[in-house]
DNA sequence: CCTTTAGGTCCACAATGTAGACTCATGTGA
DNA sequence: TCACATGAGTCTACATTGTGGACCTAAAGG
């Protein structure tokens, strides 16, 4: 077994927010979703901080477009998981899965 | 929305293991439980500070038993996940629930 | 103008994650 | 009886993550 670092849960949020915004993934959007599914409120420090994280170490990355609506033309930025990201995602869900198997918090 | 803190996603590991581990919740067991689920191997440090984290936050307690087998008459700690830990296990997974939602990690 | 909304940067610090050395007390086999 | 091996536990130190909040810029709409 190795010693194999995790992705920490709010980055497996922030990347899992990215994935259920979709199309519209950019940063409100990524936020809002994040918030809503948290319940609770995510600062922009908190946030921004965690999407560099994740860029530098290649679980996302992003496009610059043109909004369509709200800021007349100005660029943002738009955010995809990368591969690499999924993998880790999906390693996380795992693990996690393994764990809470035989509905063991539902039994008591 | 408040700015309410998480559980780490080892500590919901620990956590989890316990609970998997039942009866036999001691040490060697919890560790075993989590090695296998996790895939990695969780180092003694790793391992009892999080306990240590644990028990201050409240979220788990203790009790010493005889062991039955294996050390002979020597006590070992059983461990229990107390309420304020199962809420924050719930908690937690509800959270990662609502972003796994649609299988969002199947379609693509 | 002034305020609101959105996107961002920076900084500092708190909370978690993690390894590894070091004890101590058996149980066991040579 | 001495050397291991095994399991429980403590302590230390450092790396990684989590989080808030001050600041800045550029529109949009009174």
């Amino acid at each position: 077994m190795s010693g194999k670092t995790f992705l920490g849960e709010f980055e497996q949020m922030v990347l899992l927010a990215i994935l259920q915004a979709g199309d519209s993934a950019n940063a409100y959007e990524i936020r809002k979703e994040l918030e809503q599914s948290a319940g609770r409120t995510v600062s922009k420090g908190a946030f921004y901080t965690t999407l560099d994280r994740l860029e530098k170490k290649n679980y996302l990355s992003w496009t610059l477009k043109r909004a369509e609506k709200g800021r007349n033309g100005l660029p943002q930025r738009h955010f995809d998981v990368s591969p690499a990201g999924m993998r880790e995602l999906r390693r996380s869900r795992d693990a996690l899965r393994n764990l809470w198997r035989d509905g063991v918090l539902e039994s008591r």
